[in-house]
DNA sequence: GTCTATATTTCGATAGAC
DNA sequence: GTCTATCGAAATATAGAC
């Protein structure tokens, strides 16, 4: 966090520039996913910047223009350590299994861009080119990894086939709603009952390995 | 929390009562869920109640209070269908399993009430006792029909005893998420690809058999 | 109970000084 | 690049006629 010791614009370019732009989409976002798009106004924004509202829009043409750079960014840096994992040669299926679904856990539940869901059904049909770079950025790449991992193991004889649409769903739709569920409930005295977030992540990877080393519908190996 | 001042119901129109507060609830709903609390203007709602926006303030003191009727109202009549399916003694365990999930993702997907979950995200923080009322009028209820639909099986050992926190999530979390997922792309071309109904709620319901039929991590029974 | 009219505040966005 | 000042529109809510 700098403070005013740095506002050289140097002769760089607009390669590196940490400054002004940057810390206003950090202060959005957060604005964005705890008071929503409507709900969260220029005013208060700038507010939280500590700055004027008008220099926000030096920065940004529209709000509706901050908003879409607010949750169209770093997508990249999320799928990347999954891709690691799914690179690494040296875990096994099953520990590669648990891996992935441990960061998908602590991207979907701690890190703005996997909380955004109940943020971009809200504006889902105004602009709809959020959805759309939600969807091709980062929902698809995590499903496709998620795949290619099963697959992989399936390859190797160490996992048996199961349907794959229901695996996904599976997989995902409780990380999910687990997350959604965190920010619905916060405040409730019921929810380090209801939503651990560590509780739930190891025993959803357990089941999800009981399905994956089963052989489906036939009991009868062996 | 007072009741709304209400003109007296008489005996006289007991039958036939949809009047105003009725229809403006139903299309406070409709606006609520399609745009989001602070998306929803008084006057767009009085718009489309084809009345003058001063005339909602006769049934309603403010438009948090509209809200909050809104989204505190309905959950009994989800959780009465469940109750039945509960209750029918004529259905085996796993008739009855299905059924019930079945029933959720109607619920979750096609009623109102089911996909309220980002519309509680977003005022949450600002009326409390709204998040409050839809986790004890509705996902307790929920939780705990199904919990108990599980437990009878496992007494009868026609089901395994399985994490019941992870086996919690692994049935809600892909409903709610389908449910959040299928507002959130509306309009793309994948949305039906990736997140239809019937398919994945068939091949979800088979996969939670499969870990309720199975022995936990010990294959060698029998 | 519904209307017209209006009070008051806040919204997103712009103009222009420095 | 940030500021002060302000615009026009839209927000919640109220007053009072009928």
């Amino acid at each position: 966090m700098e403070k005013e010791d740095e506002p050289k614009p140097e002769s760089a370019q607009d390669k590196e520039r940490p400054s002004r732009r940057a810390e206003i989409l950090e202060q959005a976002r957060t604005l964005f996913l705890d008071k929503g798009y409507a709900g969260t106004s220029m005013s208060a924004l700038a507010k939280a910047c500590g700055i004027q509202k008008a220099s926000l829009y030096h920065h940004f043409p529209s709000k509706e223009a901050l908003f879409i750079a607010c949750v169209t960014e770093g997508y990249d840096v999320a799928i990347l350590a999954l891709q690691e994992i799914q690179d690494d040669r040296a875990l096994t299926h099953e520990e590669r299994v648990r891996r992935a679904l441990a960061e998908i856990y602590r991207i979907t539940i701690d890190s703005p861009v996997g909380r955004m869901s109940p943020l971009i059904a809200e504006v889902s049909r105004q602009i709809p080119e959020v959805a759309r770079a939600f969807h091709d950025g980062f929902i698809i790449q995590q499903h496709e990894i998620v795949n290619a991992i099963i697959d992989a193991g399936i390859e190797d004889g160490a996992f048996a086939r199961q349907d794959r649409l229901g695996m996904e769903h599976l997989i995902f739709g409780p990380i999910v709603t687990l997350s959604i569920s965190r920010q619905m409930f916060t405040g409730l005295e019921t929810i380090e009952t209801l939503f651990p977030v560590a509780q739930v992540r190891d025993s959803h990877c357990d089941l999800i390995l009981q399905l994956l080393r089963k052989q489906p519908e036939s009991d009868s190996a062996a």
